[in-house]
Parts: C-alpha cells; sequence; structure tokens
DNA sequence: TAATTTTGATTAAACGATTAATTTAGAAGC
DNA sequence: GCTTCTAAATTAATCGTTTAATCAAAATTA
C-alpha cells in the first residue's frame, strides 16, 4: 500500500498542509515540526504522488527524450543515441528530473506523448518540413531540437558545428594528397546535420581548387548496413576513389568492412574518416580517423537548456547553442600513394 | 487555454459523468447522446487530463528501466542496454506504457525513483547481495529483474540460458583442437551471468577430460577497455594460450584491437568467441563469432512479464524466463595449428 | 391500470496533492 | 490588563477526472 500524505499527516500529528510546505520548503513551518515531519518521510519512505501535485501544479519532474523514426521491431544502431540519453538522464537527475525514452514512428505516436504528462522534451534529428514537426511544436510544451537545424524564432536549438566537421575532415584528407574523396551520408535533408557537412566538404574543397562533383555523394549510407553497400557502390565505380568520409562513425565501419569484402583494404587503398567518435572508433582495425563530437556533453547541454526554459529562466548563452568539434586523427587515414 | 471535462459537458448540454462515459466507451449512454458528445469532443479537440485521470485510477502508465551503477560522467559502453531498451520501450507502447530510464548509483539515487509514480521496474544486472538489492525489493513496485540468478521466490526473471551459453562456446573452440583456453569476464559474482557462463564452460571442458584451471580466467574484462587490457596479461603469459572466451563482444572487441597492438593476429595466432551478438559482431574485422542472445527480445519478454505482474494476470509461462542462446560461427575462430 | 424493471442520465464523493484564507497562541507594546 | 502584531498551524477550496449511488422516465409485466 502506498502511503499518502495524509498517512504521514497522521502519523506526524499535524495537518496535511504542514506536510505539504515541510516538502516543499516553503519556510511556513517551524524548524522543529519541519524536522519532525522530516525524519517521518525518511523512516516511511514517502514520495508524493506526483499526478496529484501535477493535477494541482503545472509540473511532474518529468522529461522525454524523443527519437523519431524509432521504428517497431528494428531499432537504431547506433550507440550516439545511448550515449546521448546518458548525457540527458545525467543532467536532469541533478536537477531531480527523471527521463524518458519516446521512439516515435508515426503521428499516432504523438498523441500517445501526453503534454500533460511532461514538462518538456528533447527531439533528436528532426526535419522541419515534416507533419511530426509541426505536430510536436503544436504540443506547447518546452522543447529543445537537437541537430534539426531549424529556422524559426524563439526554438531552442543544441547542435555541433557541423559545418566545420565536414570542413576538417575534408581539408585532412585533402592534406594528405586526396582529391577525389567520397562522401557516404544519410538522409541530406537541407535542414541536416549531414547537409552541414557537405556545406563544409564543399567549402573546402573550394578552398583547394578542387571542383565539386555531385556523383561522389551518396546517402543512404547512416547505419552500417549502409556503409556496408556504400562499398560496393565505390567497388564498382573504381574512377580512382581515394578517400572515403562517412558521415557517422557506425556507417564507417559497415563500409570498412565492406571494402575489405572487396579486396581493398583500408587504408592502404582507400582512406576513410568517419564521423561522431563512437567509443568503439579507437579500438577498430583499423582505428578510425573521425570528427569528434562529445555526445555526453551533447546531451547534458541539451537537458540544462530545456530546464532552464522549463524554470523559466533566461539562458545566457541564448536559444541556439552551438557546439564545437574536433578532428581526431588514428590510422584509418594515410597519404595517399 | 486547455479544455476540461466541464467545457465539453456545458457545451453539450450533459452531465460530466456522461461525457466520461463517452470517453471510456462504458456503454452507458444512449447511441445519440454518445455521438453527439463525440462530435463535440471532436471539434474542440479535447483531450483529457491525464494527471487527473491517473489520480483517480491509481496507474501512471509508467515503467522504468532501472540501470545500476550508471554513473555519473561516465556511461555504460556496452550498446546491449540501448538495444534492450529498445525493446522495452517498443513491447510498452503495445499496451500504451511509457517507459523511463534511471541509472542508479547508489541508495541514495533510488530514494530518488519516485514510486508512486511508477506501475513496474525492469532492474538489470543486479547482485542479490547489495543493498541495493534488498532496497529495490523495499519499494513494493511490481518488478522484473534480469540477468540477476536470484534465488528467491516469488520474484519474476529474465535471462538468457547463460550456462548454455558458455558451454556451446567452449565447445565449440575444443573442436577446432583448442585447449588452453582463457576466460575474460566482468564481474564474476555467484548470481552473475558471467558466473553461469563458466559452469558451462567448465562443464564442457570437463566433458572433453582437460582439468579445470583457475588461472585461465581472468575478471575485470567486462568492457572494451578492459578487453584490451586483458589482452596485455595474456601476451605476458605466453602458455601456450590459443583461444580467449570473452563474455562480451564488447570486451572481445578491445581484446582483439589489443593482441593486435601486441602483434598478434586473430584468428591466426588466437582464436576468440564473444558473447552478445551485438550488431558490430559482424562487422569487425574479423567478424566475431560469438554466442548471440536475442537482447531486443529479451526487452520485450521483461516488459510483457512486468506488464502480466502489473495487470493482475498470471503469466503461463511463470516467473522465470529463460531465453535460448546460440553460437554464431564467424572468422574470429579457427581450428588450432 | 398499477407495479416493476430497464434504460439513460445526473449527483456527489473520491483520488492526493497545493495554497489562499483563516484561526490560534504567544510575544510585544502601551 | 488589554490590544496589537507575528509566527505557526489548520481549514477548506481546488485541480480534472472516474464511478458508485441515485433518480427519472420509459418500457414491460401482471
Amino acid at each position: 500500500m502506498k502511503l499518502t500524505i495524509n498517512d504521514i499527516a497522521r502519523e506526524a500529528g499535524v495537518s496535511i498542509a504542514t506536510v505539504s510546505n515541510v516538502m516543499n520548503n516553503t519556510g511556513r513551518v517551524s524548524e522543529d515540526t519541519a524536522l519532525k515531519v522530516k525524519k517521518i518521510i525518511e523512516d516511511h519512505n514517502y514520495t508524493p504522488n506526483i499526478s496529484a501535485r501535477k493535477l494541482k501544479n503545472k509540473n511532474s519532474q518529468l522529461i522525454s527524450v524523443i527519437v523519431p523514426y524509432l521504428k517497431k521491431g528494428k531499432f537504431e544502431d547506433n550507440p550516439f543515441f545511448w550515449q546521448l540519453l546518458n548525457g540527458v538522464e545525467n543532467g536532469a537527475k541533478d536537477q531531480r528530473f527523471n527521463v524518458m525514452l519516446t521512439g516515435v514512428e508515426n503521428d499516432h505516436d504523438l498523441t500517445f506523448i501526453n503534454k500533460q504528462y511532461l514538462d518538456g522534451i528533447i527531439v533528436i534529428g528532426l526535419d522541419e518540413k515534416t507533419k511530426l514537426f509541426k505536430n510536436i511544436l503544436n504540443l506547447t510544451v518546452p522543447c529543445v531540437f537537437m541537430d534539426s537545424y531549424l529556422t524559426g524564432q524563439g526554438i531552442y536549438q543544441v547542435y555541433n558545428n557541423d559545418l566545420m566537421g565536414g570542413y576538417l575532415a575534408t581539408k585532412h584528407l585533402l592534406s594528405l594528397g586526396h582529391k577525389k574523396i567520397v562522401i557516404v551520408a544519410g538522409k541530406l535533408a537541407e535542414q541536416g546535420v549531414d547537409y552541414q557537412r557537405c556545406l563544409g566538404y564543399r567549402q573546402a574543397l573550394e578552398e583547394a581548387g578542387i571542383v565539386y562533383d555531385p556523383n561522389l555523394i551518396m546517402d543512404q549510407g547512416a547505419n552500417m548496413a549502409g556503409g556496408y553497400h556504400a562499398a560496393q557502390k565505390i567497388f564498382s565505380r573504381k574512377e580512382g576513389i581515394t578517400a572515403v568520409f562517412t558521415l557517422s562513425d557506425i556507417g564507417a565501419m559497415g563500409l570498412i568492412r565492406g571494402l575489405n569484402e572487396l579486396g581493398l583494404s583500408v587504408p592502404e587503398d582507400i582512406s576513410v574518416v568517419g564521423y561522431d567518435d563512437i567509443f568503439y572508433s579507437e579500438y577498430m582495425i583499423p582505428s578510425l580517423t573521425t570528427v569528434r563530437q562529445d555526445i555526453y556533453q551533447k546531451g547534458e547541454t541539451a537537458v540544462q537548456l530545456l530546464l532552464d526554459q522549463i524554470n523559466g529562466e533566461q539562458n545566457s548563452k541564448g536559444e541556439r547553442i552551438i557546439l564545437p568539434v574536433e578532428l581526431k586523427t588514428r590510422e584509418s587515414t594515410v597519404r595517399r600513394k
């Protein structure tokens, strides 16, 4: 049987109002009484019923991380999300917020997100053009978008400097003498991170005086299997491709495996740069040169921004936070022979 | 301003009870009235306040996955958890339950788990001897333990047949002519999965007439770095070790990297078997022979068991569900030269 | 027709918290 | 001693639902 505030009040010999005031540190209770009540709360391991609190107030101390297109029977294989979720969970815990995970496959799922239930949401990688996006905005719940590059005003966003990431990776490959650099991307929606990374790629090419060739851009390679299949496409072309920039480490892993099976070795035949710096990257064989983004920190940052919003505090950093990236040079890239 | 049931009732010219009955399809309302009310609900896009509903119904439709020792500033690098969480989330969604993630580092964090808020919890890999375990039982909330091998009665549990897994892996290595097989384990607590897998290992050795040598068991190798360091230990011994059974794929990944750096190649010099069959295993170079457990399915099974418990339904499978394992033979194991 | 049952709707009491309004008891001021 | 002020506690209203208890009207039965 779960205890209510009434049980605590009875036990302590005070009114429920007093118990409530103790719980919420309103300062309307004498020190002695507060201590007594606190002890009883502690002893009985009492915690307030959040639904009741929420009904009266407007807060549930609960936020959700929303991962669009987390499909039934199929999971997203990128550890990115797990790492992120860990960061969010941790940052939230500091302020006594709980974290929910919600996979959203379509609009129908969205009604399932009970806005009345949530103090805020963090949405990952959502395209501005989708219906889903509009419907999420309609929820009128505090919201932070991650990795979305949305254009509207008053929309809180967190992302890494993806353009810079694309630029650094490409620059690195160029400096090693590579000229024909394939990009293996995921979705290339204009607001997406991959689009930004490609912009950086083009910028680096331009600076090096190399003409941008759209034929070198392959999409549908966000996950492991995608990278694996991209290897075959690259192999079938054989147009003097000596380097590949894969826009996820997980895709790079699939790619390298695929290339190996086709008799191409990395980095001897082809240099590969990944993106993310997930924790496998430095253990892979060969270890992966990649653009590092601190995913855990990104999660913490997003939740911070969200909680500031929920608490009505003006965030000093503004409504758009851009985190840095860093190139990690490892074994998968070498000078072109 | 959000509409309430009162607004709808007024608009429809009926009582709130009637509206409620329409919403819940209790069949206590005439068809005409129901239609009229439904239209108004539709027109006004009304959705009930879930906090109020839950306050009355005493359920939250919310469960939590509890990962002990998910430390602040450090995350668990095993994608196992993410995969599992996906399975849980998915199974829960089918029955309109939401899923929370809670990292628990110590007992203090536990009080933070709002039991009033949760209809049930799934706890992963908790040792029976810990204080944490007792405190979790004290929560008196429906609970499913995963990968724990707890002895008490009335405790709902899900795990894979770890003994069989250990047996199959060892048998496989033995059949390839390996005799000195090192185990790289995580924690070897008696209730743990790793202990069971070692039991299977010993059983296979016994059947083959090979004396069990406790010196071949190394612990502290559950994660990537652990596997990596184990490589050095193995290298320094050089006692004719030709095979290693690592009790996680992630550990195997670290191990193989470590061995490579020491000039030992897999599988030519040393065969390696992993455990889990995370989705990277078949893309690794070499692809990893491993004991497969369907982690996603495990998550779905656990949540099913939990929801049955919450709904007071007797689960036909009993309170202890043991899922099968399967050996996946890939490139990392070859016949001993 | 009168008595009884069925149907369909309403009333009012929870559910467990928060909080404004109010009461009570001491302390302070004159 | 009487009034006033303050501190600390209580009372009671409220949030938006669900649902048991009621009630009224219509339908059925005798």
